[in-house]
RNA sequence: GUGGGUAUAGCGUAGUUGGUUAACGCGUCAGUUUGUGGCACUGAAGAUCAUCGGUUCGAAUCCGAUUAUCCACCCCA
């Protein structure tokens, strides 16, 4: 076979074969969104490229290098490389923040980066996220990563640590670098190449280099827990009380420095060893200088993105069971021309009615639509042909036992509520 | 941007030191005498052996380049 074109470089096709899954995760976290009176928005796939220059950070890696960017005649558009932005400006935009605060949103949106493809980093890829505006006080940072986890819990995944930090305000932060600096710079030469350069920007993404060197000299390093303002560590301290008193378990991880430069104060990652390298199921924190950023008025908010694909690796790995597969509740089988119209008739009946029903359009003999039925999983088939339009009786199989039931097939509306009286009950006792 | 691995039917693989029509399993389609699937058996369709170029009488096999893909660095979901 030769296509004229295949898939795109970091695409992915997701098949029916896995579209359960999909939905599995789509459900659970709709669901417990609406536990948490989150509901849902759908924004435009791009945004204008200033958006995500303004929010993302300039200096970062995403809006430096990673960003498909459309540039034509009108202003230059960006496919989202993540959904806050877009989110933040859509709730802006139609005047959200006019009702009751805090405006709690959640959304699922496909992201596009353009980074090297490799395990749980495709180009364009799937998120689960929600922000809450509105709210300053750590009871929202608490019900933000709650949430999160919950999410994660009712998927049934196990082995997830939610580790949590604060990286401070921008007028802590700027105290904390020049203790940082200092403690470095002895080593500074030392360095590997890409923390020579962070040194001067942002000293505090050393500390999450990966490179032994680098670990070496970032030991016993300061920790932005230790310089941050009395108003941040005053908010980080009861956000851990909260989640104490929640019976919620983290880790206090001075290490995890978020990558894109809108987060303040708390910033937070739940972490999976199976999955790879690419470990970060969710991420998030709270972004209390983005809606300025983008123009709205000065407002603290926070939220977290979970990358779908990594969610449902983690759930394969771990053997979670997704929701059930789509199936076929009942085969009808015809023989002739006179029952084929009458099968026809009778399983558009029996969708009417609610079940799953399939028969022959292949044109093939009975046992090529039997034996179709049964590769397609069909819980119960039947045979119509000129004898059971004569005598009006119909055998009911059930295709794993090989029971057989007769009922009467006349008129077809009667079959459909015996035939829902009689197999419905084991036919769902089933798996 | 930087490393390393891999590339043979829809999927998973075999193909020995280069040697006729590239093999096998799964899957698909059809049949195994006429009205009942699963098992078994028979048959069929389906691959310019990633692409281009080179070495050779001869290349899936050796060499080179390109592309794709996977994994890792980086960064992030």
């Amino acid at each position: 076979m030769k296509l004229v074109a295949t898939r795109n470089k970091g695409a992915k096709d997701i098949l029916p074969a896995d579209i359960h899954k999909w939905r599995t995760v789509e459900q659970v976290a709709a669901d417990i969104a609406e536990c948490y009176g989150f509901k849902e928005i759908r924004i435009p796939t791009f945004e204008k490229t200033e958006l995500f220059v303004r929010s993302v950070g300039e200096t970062t890696d995403v809006v430096q290098k990673e960003m498909f960017t459309v540039t034509g005649t009108e202003s230059s558009f960006t496919l989202r490389p993540e959904g806050t932005a877009g989110v933040i400006r859509a709730l802006l935009q139609n005047g959200l923040m006019n009702e009751a605060a805090p405006q709690k949103l959640f959304y699922f949106v496909n992201c596009f980066r353009h980074e090297n493809v490799q395990k749980g980093r495709l180009w364009e890829f799937h998120q689960f996220g929600a922000e809450m505006a509105g709210s300053h006080s750590p009871a929202a940072d608490a019900e933000v990563i709650c949430f999160a986890g919950d999410i994660l819990k009712g998927l049934g995944l196990q082995n997830i640590s939610l580790h949590i930090n604060s990286i401070g305000c921008p007028k802590c932060r700027e105290e904390y670098y020049k203790v940082l600096r200092e403690f470095l710079s002895p080593n500074r030469e030392k360095l590997c190449g890409t923390c020579q350069s962070r040194f001067e920007k942002n000293p505090m993404r050393i500390l999450d280099c990966k490179s032994d060197i680098c670990k070496g000299i970032a030991e016993g390093a300061p920790l932005i827990t230790d310089y941050l303002c009395d108003e941040c560590r005053e908010h980080f301290k009861r956000l851990c009380g909260i989640l104490d008193e929640m019976g919620v378990e983290y880790v206090i991880d001075p290490k995890i420095v978020r990558g894109l430069d809108y987060y303040t104060k708390t910033v937070f990652e739940f972490i999976s060893d199976d999955i790879g390298a690419q470990g970060t199921i969710c991420g998030g924190g709270r972004y209390d200088g983005l809606i300025e950023e983008i123009g709205g008025a000065p407002t603290p908010a926070l939220g977290f993105a979970m990358g779908l694909e990594r969610v449902i690796m983690a759930m394969e790995s771990q053997g979670v069971e997704f929701m059930p597969e789509p199936g076929c509740d009942i085969y009808i089988a015809s023989m002739g021309e006179n029952a084929q119209g009458q099968a026809m008739k009778l399983i558009r009946e029996l969708r009417e009615a609610g079940h799953r029903a399939q028969g022959d359009v292949m044109g093939r003999e009975l046992r090529g639509q039997l034996k179709y039925a049964d590769k397609i999983g069909a819980a119960y088939s039947a045979v119509i042909g000129d004898s059971e339009l004569e005598s009006g009786k119909v055998t009911l199989k059930n295709m794993k036992s090989g029971e057989k039931t007769e009922l009467p097939l006349l008129p077809l509306a009667d079959f459909v509520d015996k035939f829902t009286d009689i197999s419905m009950a084991d036919m769902f006792d089933e798996d």
